[in-house]
DNA sequence: TCCTTAGTTCAAAGGTTATTGAACAATTGG
DNA sequence: CCAATTGTTCAATAACCTTTGAACTAAGGA
């Protein structure tokens, strides 16, 4: 019940750069980075599109290598894959981070948020 | 007789990086970044494609503002924008620079180089 | 002027991407 | 067991991407 990830080696460049630059997927990093160290399951990122559409973009994500997927129940609990990301592409995480905490164009997640009641 | 440039605010982040996303493209950044400096023209690159092929990939990048091209005679005299790309996104263009050097799987610009006899 | 060189534009083909709703599977809680 | 929760898979659609060849423009040299 473990979902496919391509190993460390196996993850490509472009692929990486191509699956970042859609701004949904580029929002899902944003957040994760943001939350680094908390596991965070697909149903938190709503805010971002339909549970289908979640699944197919948080599959990209994981087949790129970009994140990691681990199966809990009937929840995925997604982490960045700082370390692998860090060790194939020196920077490039932090800098394209760096950079989206600053893109205002990007979609939020939390944008949504039930407000609790003062 | 200038080409269509973005300004530096009008560059975006998933658009760089969808742009950078594609190996014939990262190919000819790769090849820009190790001549920078040095102004190239379109021909340079015709061993990753065919003409027509690479007026489009050139045009992306333009579009995208990661390269410049000026116009100057019959060629185009195409560069990196680096300037803009790193007051807009510090450290990325160098992280994927650093890591596109390293890339064996990319396209090589030069591969099909006039030998010089001994 | 005529030819060459450097690139662009166009239309077409074929492929891939993002998004959706409906149907499905699997785990958890009552 | 039944129902709710989580998320996937499927088929369809519309949009976009990459690549091609043919036709074109514009500048430079003989």
């Amino acid at each position: 019940m473990t979902l496919p990830h391509p190993t460390a080696d196996q993850i490509s460049l472009p692929n990486v750069l191509a699956v970042l630059g859609d701004p949904t997927r580029l929002a899902i990093v944003r957040y994760l980075a943001s939350k680094e160290g908390v596991p965070l399951n697909c149903s938190q990122f709503l805010d971002l599109g339909s549970k289908t559409n979640l699944s197919y973009h948080l599959a990209k994500l994981r087949e790129a290598g970009v994140t990691r997927a681990e199966v809990v129940g009937t929840s995925r609990l997604i982490t960045l894959r700082r370390d692998d990301l860090d060790a194939r592409f020196p920077g490039l995480l932090d800098s394209v981070i760096a950079a989206a905490v600053d893109d205002t164009a990007l979609p939020a997640v939390g944008a949504n948020e039930i407000k609790i009641q003062a």
